[in-house]
DNA sequence: TAAAGCATGAAGTCTTGT
DNA sequence: ACAAGACTTCATGCTTTA
């Protein structure tokens, strides 16, 4: 092997003679959430009305006075209402919280990279996301959620009680809410629910296995404990794919790691939720039998984005990336919130896929609008045009205008940094397909940042279907230092965006770069972990191409032709745990 | 020739109603 | 408990344009 251009990078050269196979599809993960959380309202309308405008990104204060003012019949007065308070009321917390990711605020001193030297990577206490912590709102949310508490609860608490609350009172709060609705839930179908009691999690409906964790959240604050399963009596058949998602549980993980497992090195695998049938029994099967963790990337930015996770990770101590980024589409993109009418409820988009909406369809919706004519459209036109806004993520831009996506907005509710992947000769169709298959870094950031505490130094990291770097921008991001990365992708593009952001960020670690999975033998592995002292972590998500549901053409299930790959990510993991256990 | 534009459903999950 | 309808999806491949 040799290496070439920066002195901080290496590039292996497996064979240099040979044709490579292109096969591959980084990858990313994500997340999803709450879907709805507690009110106090008494009045079930009021409620309804009060979840809707919060879920607009105003504050529980705010709709409040509004329907105060306006009355609950009048929804379109308190849109306006709360438009002119959000316009004039300068409110510094609603504004640290909408704004936009910074980061390239890091100043790093640039220290020379010594290729020979393994141990000595100079690095020194990082003063990495020192000044995120700079809202208290943020500070409060932060420790809420360390506590356990779901973000979206966890916020309206703060926007009800005030971010000075007393952190009791704001737990109060939360658990008074879920506990509503977790009576409501009961009252409305009780049948589904009689053996929360039991946690075998090996019943046959998604409901039981949801009511499981359910429970434990909500006994949390009057038996510390968290749940366990034992492993012994679980029978690892997963139901089905999909998880019941949208029941809008936070991840919150009751499966128990087995000991043999537990501890470094750290793996985590990653995937489409909603896989062909059988496919995340499968996968589950060969990463020793842990469960899929699913998440709705919803939970962390404004769009929604169905994934599962597994890994052999403490869940225990989480937190959040700060500053957490809006979970709107109102306020993620503050432009498009005067141009939204008030027919069209969405709050979030639907999941960022790699290829966007075509003219035409923007082009019929602003003719059916005006053709007619009407200041708001008849329920037919209505449901025709959301249906097709909710199929391409079309974002309101004028009067009857829509529009798809920009790249840089794909970034942003992604969570990377602004043109991280423009330029250096990349087109646009390829930006769309690199972040359509990305990790949704907040999301992942989340599952990782139990490493932080535990790596003060750094981490050394295999990185699997790297893509454009997800998991390498989530663990800067959450300032843990990246000392050996060996990055496997077969995307030139791909590669060359991970590289750029690498010297751009200037890491002070190394970086080797591999095309091919697949060209990964025992003795590189074997090679790395002399070399390194081991790995810390092995992350990536194999190819979804023949998981997705989006694919019309050849869904194929695990075994299609990229999917795969899954094999050679459970290869290589397997090849680790087995030299470092 | 590379990039952009565009049309192409089915498989599951989730919701709602009985 | 069940059925029917509503809803969503890390995409592919052909055609057109620059």
């Amino acid at each position: 092997m040799h290496s070439q251009g920066s002195s901080s990078r290496n590039q292996y050269d497996w064979d240099s003679d040979d044709e490579i196979e292109v096969f591959g599809m980084p990858q990313e993960s994500n997340v999803h959430g709450v879907e709805e959380s507690g009110s106090t309202c008494s009045s079930a309308k009021n409620s309804k009305l009060i979840h809707h405008f919060v879920g607009m990104g105003f504050s529980v204060e705010e709709v409040i006075k509004a329907i105060e003012e306006d009355g609950e019949d009048n929804e379109e007065n308190i849109l306006e209402t709360l438009l002119t308070l959000a316009a004039t009321i300068d409110d510094p917390m609603r504004e640290a919280f909408t704004e936009p990711c910074d980061f390239a605020k890091k100043s790093v001193t640039t220290i020379d990279i010594s290729d020979d030297d393994d141990d000595d990577y100079g690095i020194t206490d990082s003063e990495i996301e020192e000044d995120a912590f700079t809202s208290e709102k943020d500070e409060t949310l932060s420790i809420l959620v360390n506590m356990g508490y779901p973000f979206k609860e966890a916020l309206i608490a703060i926007d009800k009680c005030g971010p000075g609350a007393d952190l009791s009172d704001l737990a109060d709060f939360i658990c008074a809410a879920q506990l509503e609705k977790e009576i409501e839930s009961h009252l409305q179908d009780r049948p589904n629910r009689i053996h929360d009691t039991s946690l075998h999690v090996h019943k046959r409906s998604r409901d039981h296995y949801y009511n499981g964790k359910k429970k434990s959240r909500m006994c949390r604050k009057s038996q510390k404990k968290p749940l366990e399963i034992d492993m012994e009596e679980i029978e690892l058949s997963i139901p089905t794919n999909g998880f019941s998602i949208a029941k809008g549980l936070y991840p919150r993980v009751v499966r128990k790691i087995p000991d043999k497992l537990a501890g470094p090195p750290y793996f985590y695998y990653e995937n489409v939720a909603i896989a062909p049938v059988g496919v995340w029994n499968k996968i589950s099967n060969f990463l020793y039998g842990i469960q899929p963790e699913f998440v709705d990337s919803k939970l962390f930015c404004a769009s929604t984005r169905k994934r599962g996770y597994i890994h052999n990770l403490p869940t225990e101590n989480r937190f959040p990336l700060l500053p957490i980024q809006p979970l709107t589409v109102q306020e993620a993109l503050p432009n498009t919130r005067q141009w939204w009418p008030k027919w069209d409820r969405r709050t979030q988009l639907n999941c960022l896929l790699t290829s966007i909406g075509a003219a035409t369809v923007t082009e019929k919706i602003r003719r059916d609008l005006e053709e007619c004519g009407a200041e708001t459209p008849p329920p037919n036109v209505q449901d025709t045009v959301l249906k097709l806004c909710k199929k391409w993520n079309l974002v309101w831009v004028g009067k009857n205008k829509v529009a798809t996506l920009e790249p840089d907005e794909y970034e942003m509710l992604l969570g990377f940094p602004k043109d991280h992947t423009r330029g250096g000769g990349i087109s646009r169709t390829d930006r769309y397909k690199a972040l359509g298959n990305a990790f949704q870094v907040d999301t992942v950031a989340y599952h990782l940042s139990v490493l932080k505490d535990q790596y003060p130094n750094g981490v050394n990291v295999l990185s699997l279907f790297s893509g454009i770097g997800g998991a390498e921008v989530a663990l800067h991001r959450l300032g843990i230092k990246l000392k050996n990365v060996v990055s496997a992708e077969i995307s030139e593009v791909n590669r060359n965006i991970l590289r750029c952001w690498w010297e751009q960020t200037e890491q002070r670690g190394n970086l080797f770069e591999v095309e091919d999975v697949q060209r990964v033998t025992s003795e590189h592995i074997s090679h790395w972990i002399n070399r390194f002292g081991g790995f810390d972590l092995v992350i990536g998500g194999s190819p979804c191409n023949n998981l997705s549901g989006s694919n019309r053409v050849s869904r194929d299930g695990l075994e299609g032709e990229h999917s795969s790959l899954f094999y050679e990510y459970y290869r290589i993991v397997n090849e680790v745990m087995q030299a470092q256990r």
